[in-house]
DNA sequence: TATTGTTATACTCTATAACTATA
DNA sequence: TATAGTTATAGAGTATAACAATA
């Protein structure tokens, strides 16, 4: 019961502090490329091959947004279409070396962005982060089955 | 030595996990509204009044895309525009209770997706995350100051 | 007939460059 | 002359609707 009620609360705590992280994450990013293309490349990167739809969902775009930013990905080498030997309606998508390599880049400059705006956090906080790291890690590779978002709210 | 070695991994752990978060909150956040817009009026909500130019810094976007940005805000009566009694080329922006209202909702909205992933985690992960809130705030309420985000890499 | 993905079209959002106004 | 912000224009990226192909 007291349970229930503490996660509810956190979840609404977790969700305010979602909210913010957006700005740093853009701060962070180096420009170049749009957020969803650079996140959509390092699930590719994370999580190996996924069909077309199931990535369109994971990301939460729309089938024909991720047709496109495939493309994108595609033209720049940095990812790549395979077709399904089982069913031929099904296109894979996976991460090329190059795509690899550009992911490990664009994480190494943001490591270094963050570097400097966490070292100036108490070491408590610092602490709190790395001990959290593996629950981030969780949330985000979580399905996220069922409920998709809303397109208007 | 050792800890400058453990801090330097750390970030680049955390740059990593900050990736594939964009990828959670766009599932999470209901549609109607762009990220960047969304975690601006966030930052109005959270931080108060804000000065054109520091906003746009702040967020990680061009000034004439926050001319834009405050414009739309300022349409949806979400956020208002005011003069600086001291300097009189400056725009002052904030927000509007309407815009708090919105801050809530969307929040509210976001919470519960979150909460059907949180419960599936395991209770030292649920934990963990909670632990780390305080951290993750001063972490986005921290000052970017200096290095801002390159136009191109 | 249902599912997977593409194409066509319009709209939102952003950046660069050129400009206005105040200090 | 420098700074704060706006306007103009073009391009990237996305959604909806209509379509093609495979199951």
């Amino acid at each position: 019961m007291e349970v229930t009620a503490e996660k509810t609360i956190e979840a609404a705590d977790v969700a305010a502090g979602l909210e913010r992280l957006v700005s740093l994450i853009r701060w962070l990013s180096p420009g170049g490329m749009s957020l969803t293309s650079a996140a959509t490349l390092a699930t590719l990167e994370q999580s190996g091959p996924w069909r077309l739809t199931s990535l369109a969902a994971r990301e939460g775009v729309t089938q024909p947004a991720m047709t496109q930013l495939v493309r994108r990905l595609a033209e720049a080498g940095l990812a790549e279409r395979c077709a399904d030997a089982a069913d031929g309606r099904v296109v894979q998508v996976q991460i090329t070396p190059a795509g690899r390599d550009f992911v490990e880049r664009r994480r190494q400059v943001r490591a270094e962005r963050l570097s400097g705006l966490l070292t100036r956090l108490p070491p408590e906080d610092q602490a709190a982060l790395a001990a959290a790291l593996p629950a981030i890690r969780a949330l985000t590779s979580a399905e996220r089955d069922g409920s998709a978002p809303l397109p208007q709210a």
